[in-house]
DNA sequence: GCAAGGTC
C-alpha cells in the first residue's frame, strides 16, 4: 500500500483527485482520508506533535526556573486520532510518500509524521514531493520525481522550537514568580510577542513624553474676478515662529498674483491583491484580525475563497483570471465584474512580494449572502471588491497646483478631481477625496477675500491601529502569516493590552521594563533575526542543531548569572503594585487601590481601617485600570477584560453613583 | 497555568 501524506485534509482530498481515478471518500474514528486501488491518502492537521516539559516539571514554585534551560523535552502527541490512523495505515504501507507544504515548516511536520509512522514500520520506504501550487500540472510534476526528506530543514525548525520553549517558559515562569502572580494571572515571555508588545509601550512613551509645540499656519482665501470662483491656498511655509507668522500674515494685501501653474493629468494604478496581512490590515476596519482570520478560514472551508494564509501579492500565471471574473458575473457583484469584463485586456496588478506558497487570497465561488453570517458576508465582500478592483481600470485624475504670490507671500492650493473612477468604483472602502482648485492662468491677478493665521500644537505619534500593527510585525520579521493575529489576541487575553488603538497596560509596561532591563534580547526583533540566519545554517548543513540550541542555553544562562533576582523582583513588584492604585479616595485623599476579599474584589482605601469608604466592582472579568482620568473625581477609568474583547466602565465613583440612583427610582416605582 | 508554529 502507499501511503501519501499532507498537511492538511482540503490538500489531500485534492491530490488525490488530481493522482487517481474512483477516489473514494473514508472516515475512521473523525478522521477522513482518501482510497484509491492501493494508494491512501490522509492530511494532518498542521503539528500533530507538540514539544514540551515532562509533568514532573509542572509544579512552578518547586521546581527551579533555571532547571528548565538544561530540563528534559518530549514530543507530546495533540493530535491523537490522526496519530492513531497513521499508526493503522502505516503497518500496511510498503511506500511513504511525505506531501507536506513545501517550507521549513512543512518539512517538519512531514517528520512528526515519518516518526510515528517508522515507530510501527521501520523499514519502510519513504520520499517527498515539494509542489508549490495545487495544479494538476504542478502535482502530477511533483510525483513523477519523488526526493528524499530533507531531515536538516527539519532540523532547523525543531531547533526553533526548542528554542523557543526554552526561552518562553523559563521567562514567563521567572516573571510570573519574582511578581507573585500564578495562576491565571501570569506574566508571559516570547521570542515575538516580547518584542511586539515593547513596540506597543514604547509607542505609548513616546506619546506620553511628547511635548506639543505651538506652529503657526496661515490660510487666503482667492477669488477669480472672471467667474467669481473662489479656493482655499495655504502660505507654503509652517512657521516655528510667532512674529514671522504674524509679518508674513500682514504681509498678504487685498490681491494676489497666480505665478505658477501645473495641471497633471494622473493615474492611478488598482491596489495590489490580497496576502494574509494586507488581507487583516483592510478587514481590522470591520473586526479584529484573529475574528477576520477565523471567517476567512470558514469561507475557505465552504469553497468561497482561497487560502487565506500566504504571503504572496502576485497572481501565478496558472490562475484563470477571467475565468473567476465571468463566474462572479452570475452573482451579487455581477456588476462590478462586469466592469472588469468590460475591459479589452485584463491586466491584474501585482504586489511587491512575489512568493510560491499560495496565490494571493481570491474568491473562489459565488455566495449567497441570505447563507452567510453577517461578518462572513462583510469579509466575502472585501475579498471579491479586492480581486475584482486589482483586475479593473487605472482610476485617472486631474490635478492641478497653483503658487499665488501676495506682496512676496507664497501661498499655493492643490486640487485634484476624479474624472475617472475606474477600480475605485469596485473597492469601495476608501474614501475619493476631491478639492476642486478652479482652473488658473499664470500672471492672473486674484482677490484676497479673506485671511487668517492659524496657531496649532505639533502631535504625538498615534497609536497602533491592529492593522498597522500586523503590518509592523511582517516589517520586522516577527511571527508569521499564520501566527501574528494570534499574537495579538494573546496580548489581548493576558490584559497587556486594550481598546482600539491599541494601549498597554500597567502591566505590560512593568513586564517591559524589567525584560529590557535583564533580558533585553527577547524583547528586540534581532532574535528572530539571528535565529532565522542560524536556522539558514542549519539547513545548509553549516551549523548543526544541537549546537545551535546549546549556544542559545548559554546565552540564556549567562542572563541568569548576571541578574540579580531579588533585585529585579523588588522592581518589578513595585512597579506593578501601581497597576491597583485608582487614584485618590474621596474621603481621605488617601490612596484608592484594588483589593480582594472572600466575597471578590472591590475597591478599598489604603487608609483602612480610618477610613471605610469602598467602591463595588463586577464580579467578572479582568480588571484593567487605564491612564485616562475622571474629570470630577480624578479617579482612573477602568476597564473590564474578558475573552479578548473589553468594555469601559468609566470612573467606579460616577459608575457607582448612577447606580444608586437607579436603584432609588426603581425603589419608588415599586412603592407607587 | 509556560513559546511559536502549523491547522479547524
Amino acid at each position: 500500500m502507499w501511503l501519501i501524506i499532507t498537511e492538511k485534509y482540503n490538500t489531500a482530498k485534492r491530490i488525490a483527485h488530481i493522482l487517481f481515478k474512483n477516489v473514494k471518500g473514508k472516515r475512521e474514528s473523525g478522521i477522513s482520508y482518501f482510497t484509491s486501488d492501493d494508494a491512501v491518502v490522509v492530511g494532518l492537521k498542521g503539528h500533530v506533535v507538540q514539544l514540551d516539559f515532562p509533568e514532573k516539571y509542572n509544579n512552578w514554585t518547586k521546581v527551579p526556573v533555571t532547571s528548565l534551560i538544561r530540563g528534559e523535552i518530549v514530543k507530546k502527541i495533540t493530535e491523537k486520532k490522526i496519530v492513531n490512523l497513521l499508526k493503522k495505515l502505516a503497518k500496511k504501507a510498503d511506500r511513504v510518500t511525505i506531501a507536506t507544504d513545501y517550507d521549513r515548516e512543512g518539512e517538519l511536520i512531514g517528520v512528526e509524521a515519518l516518526e510515528i509512522i517508522r515507530s510501527v514500520n521501520p523499514d519502510v520506504s519513504v520520499d517527498r514531493v515539494r509542489y508549490s501550487a495545487i495544479t494538476p500540472r504542478d502535482i502530477r510534476k511533483a510525483f513523477e520525481s519523488p526526493t528524499s526528506v530533507d531531515f536538516a530543514l527539519a532540523d532547523a525548525a525543531e531547533a526553533r522550537q526548542i528554542i523557543d520553549l526554552i526561552w518562553g517558559a523559563t521567562l514567563t515562569r521567572f516573571l510570573s514568580r519574582a511578581s507573585n502572580r500564578l495562576g491565571k494571572n501570569f506574566l508571559s515571555v516570547g521570542r515575538v510577542q516580547s518584542p511586539t508588545l515593547r513596540l506597543i509601550v514604547e509607542r505609548e512613551k513616546e506619546i506620553e513624553n511628547f511635548k506639543p509645540e505651538p506652529y503657526w499656519e496661515i490660510f487666503a482665501t482667492f477669488e477669480k474676478s472672471d467667474t467669481g470662483e473662489s479656493f482655499l491656498a495655504k502660505h507654503v511655509t509652517r512657521f516655528d515662529d510667532e512674529i514671522q507668522a504674524v509679518q508674513a500674515y500682514e504681509r498678504i494685501s487685498d490681491e494676489g498674483i497666480a505665478i505658477k501653474v501645473t495641471e497633471k493629468v494622473v493615474q492611478e494604478r488598482p491596489p495590489s491583491p490580497f496576502n494574509t496581512t494586507e488581507f487583516l490590515s483592510a478587514a481590522s476596519q470591520f473586526m479584529s484580525p484573529s475574528r477576520a482570520m477565523n471567517v476567512a478560514e470558514n469561507l475557505y472551508m465552504n469553497g468561497l475563497i482561497s487560502y487565506p494564509r500566504t504571503d504572496n501579492t502576485v497572481y501565478p500565471p496558472s490562475l484563470n483570471l477571467k475565468e473567476i471574473v465571468k463566474q462572479l458575473s452570475k452573482g451579487p457583484f455581477s456588476k462590478e465584474a462586469e466592469l472588469v469584463l468590460s475591459r479589452d485586456r485584463i491586466i491584474p496588478a501585482r504586489g511587491r512580494t512575489k512568493s510560491e506558497d499560495h496565490p494571493p487570497i481570491y474568491p473562489t465561488g459565488v455566495a449567497d449572502k441570505s447563507k452567510l453570517s453577517n461578518d462572513e458576508w462583510k469579509i466575502y465582500e472585501l475579498v471579491v471588491r479586492r480581486f475584482l478592483a486589482t483586475l479593473a481600470e487605472n482610476a485617472v485624475w486631474e490635478r492641478r497646483h497653483v503658487v499665488v504670490e501676495s506682496n512676496g507671500e507664497r501661498l499655493e492650493a492643490r486640487g485634484s478631481i476624479a474624472v475617472k473612477l475606474g477600480w475605485r468604483e469596485i473597492y469601495t472602502y476608501w474614501k475619493v477625496k476631491e478639492t476642486y482648485v478652479p482652473p488658473v492662468v499664470e500672471g492672473e491677478v486674484l482677490k484676497v477675500k479673506d485671511k487668517r493665521l492659524e496657531k496649532k500644537m505639533t502631535s504625538p505619534p498615534p497609536r497602533y491601529s491592529p492593522g498597522q500593527l500586523i503590518r509592523l510585525m511582517e516589517k520586522l520579521g516577527l511571527g508569521t502569516k499564520s501566527t501574528r493575529h494570534e499574537i495579538l489576541k494573546k496580548l489581548l487575553s493576558r490584559t497587556y493590552i486594550y481598546g482600539n488603538p491599541i494601549k498597554p497596560t500597567k502591566v505590560a509596561v512593568a513586564v517591559v521594563n524589567s525584560l529590557s532591563d535583564f533580558a533585553d534580547v527577547i524583547t528586540k526583533p534581532d532574535m528572530t533575526k539571528m535565529l532565522e540566519e542560524e536556522m539558514d545554517q542549519i539547513a545548509e548543513g553549516k551549523l548543526t542543531k544541537e549546537k545551535v540550541v546549546e549556544d542559545s542555553r548559554k546565552i540564556l544562562e549567562e542572563i541568569f548569572k548576571t541578574t540579580d533576582v531579588e533585585k529585579l523582583s523588588q522592581s518589578l513588584k513595585q512597579e506593578l503594585r501601581q497597576e491597583l492604585d485608582v487614584g485618590p479616595c474621596p474621603e481621605c485623599e488617601k490612596e484608592l487601590v484594588i483589593r480582594k476579599s472572600k466575597k471578590g474584589r472591590f475597591i478599598g482605601c489604603s487608609g483602612y481601617p480610618n477610613c471605610t469608604f469602598t467602591l463595588p466592582l463586577p464580579k467578572n472579568g479582568r480588571i484593567i485600570v487605564t491612564g485616562r482620568k475622571c474629570k470630577t473625581h480624578s479617579l482612573k477609568m477602568i476597564r473590564i477584560s474578558s475573552k479578548g474583547s473589553s468594555w469601559s466602565l468609566g470612573c467606579p465613583y460616577c459608575n457607582y453613583l448612577k447606580w444608586i440612583e437607579m436603584r432609588d427610582k426603581e425603589g419608588k416605582k415599586e412603592k407607587e
